[in-house]
DNA sequence: GTCTATATGGTGATAGAC
DNA sequence: GTCTATCACCATATAGAC
C-alpha cells in the first residue's frame, strides 16, 4: 500500500466517523488531506469504494488485535477475557476505523447498493461474522469446561459483551488527550464489568482475580 | 399532538433508523406516508426539526419505561436490574426512535449546526445525560449498600451496561416477527449477562477448576 | 392541509491540463 | 499523480394552486 493511499484511508476514516458516510463529501476528505478530490479519485473509483477500503482495514485491525489473545492458550474463560480486552483496546485505539465498521453493518441491512457493491459489502460482513464467531466459539469452550455461567445463551451473551465494548465508539472521547495507560484502565474496567458482572460476588475464597493484570506502566 | 403529526414521526423514525439522517430525504419520508413533502413541511420547518422531534419522543419513551422500575422500590441491585430490563424492553420495542436518539448523540459531537439547532440539540443531550444519571445514581446506591462489585468505576460500568443493551439497535432484527415474549426473553438474557457477568459463579467448595477442555459441540 | 412546480445549492464523478 | 473546471443529478425548501 502506497503511503498516499494509507493517508487517504486515515483521513477518510476520520471524516466518516465524525459525519457518517452520507454527510461526508469527497471534498471534505480532500480538504483534510490538504489536497483536492483529484487525488482521491486517482486511487478510488468512488466514495463507496473508499468507504469499503476503510471498513476492510478496520476489520483487519480487529483480527490482528484479537488473534494473539486467542492463540495464547490458557483456560477458556481467561482466553475469552483476554480476547475481549484486546478487542476493547483495538476499538479505543482505532476508533475511527471501527466506527466505519459499525456503519458498514448498518449499511448492509438497509443501504441501497448496486450488485457489485453488494458483493463487496457481503464479503466484509462475512468477515465481521467470522470475527464474532471467534468469541462465540471461545464462549462455547468456556461453557463446556464449566467456567461460563451455564444458563446463558452463548449467542446473545457474546453480542451483549461485544456491544458493551463497542458502544464506547459512541461515548469515548479520544480527543481528550488519553495516553496508552488511560486506555488500558478503561479497557480493563469495561471487560471486568462484562466478565464478572456488576453484582458483587460473595462466594467464599475469591482466589482468582477477575482478569490477568497487565504489569508495568 | 395531531394524529397526522404522530404518523409523520413514526415514518420518519423508520427512515432515519434505516438510512440515517443524511441519507434520508424528505421525499423518502413522504413516500412512506403515501403523501408528498408538502404534508411534512406543513408540520415541520425543516428536516432537522423533524429529526429533533423524533429524538425528543425517543427520550420521552425511555424515561416512561424506566421510571416505574426506579420507583418500585426494593434493594438497590434489584432496582438497578429492573431498570436495565425496562430499558432493554424499551430499546427493543421502540428501536426506530431509539436509533434516532443514538444518532442525535453522534450529531451532538460532530454535527455542524446553526446556533438555534445547537440549543435544541443541547437540551436533548442534557435529557440523555439525566437518563444516564438515573442509572449512575442507582449503581452508586448499590455500591453503598454493598451489592455492587466494589472495585468497579460506577461511570464506566454504567456506560458499559447501557452499551451492551443499546448495541442491540445494531443487531436486533425486529422484522423477524417477534412477539412480546420473545423480546422478554432477549431482554432477560442481556440483563443477566450484564448484571451477573458471563463468568460462572461458583458456590463455596466448588472452586476446583478443571483443565481447559476443547470438547466438541 | 396537502398538492404541484420550481428556485437554489451542493455533491459525485469525469475530462483534460500540467 | 495531482490539479482545475465542469457537468449532471439530487435534495432542501419555498410559492402558490386547490
Amino acid at each position: 500500500m502506497t503511503p498516499s493511499k494509507q493517508e487517504i484511508l486515515e483521513q477518510a476514516a476520520a471524516c466518516f466517523m465524525e459525519q457518517g458516510f452520507h454527510a461526508t463529501s469527497i471534498d471534505d476528505v480532500a480538504r483534510r488531506l490538504g489536497a483536492t478530490k483529484g487525488r482521491i479519485y486517482h486511487h478510488y473509483a468512488s466514495k463507496i469504494d473508499l468507504f469499503f477500503d476503510v471498513h476492510r482495514e478496520g476489520m483487519r485491525r480487529l483480527f490482528e488485535a484479537v488473534e494473539p489473545a486467542r492463540e495464547a492458550g490458557g483456560d477458556a474463560m481467561t482466553v475469552l477475557a483476554a480476547m475481549l480486552r484486546a478487542h476493547a483496546m483495538a476499538v479505543l485505539t482505532h476508533h475511527t476505523f471501527e466506527s466505519v465498521v459499525a456503519q458498514g453493518v448498518q449499511m448492509h441491512r438497509f443501504g441501497a447498493t448496486t450488485p457489485a457493491q453488494r458483493q463487496t459489502l457481503d464479503e466484509l460482513i462475512a468477515s465481521r461474522d467470522r470475527f464474532e464467531q471467534l468469541f462465540k466459539d471461545q464462549a462455547q469452550a468456556a461453557r463446556d469446561d464449566g467456567s461460563l455461567a451455564p444458563d446463558l445463551d452463548v449467542s446473545v451473551a457474546v453480542k451483549t459483551l461485544l456491544g458493551g465494548i463497542q458502544w464506547s465508539l459512541i461515548w469515548y472521547r479520544p480527543e481528550a488527550d488519553r495516553d496508552a495507560a488511560s486506555k488500558d484502565r478503561l479497557a480493563d474496567a469495561m471487560v471486568r464489568t462484562l466478565v464478572d458482572g456488576v453484582r458483587r460476588r460473595r462466594e467464599a475464597g475469591q482466589v482468582k482475580p477477575g482478569l490477568p493484570r497487565r504489569s508495568g506502566t
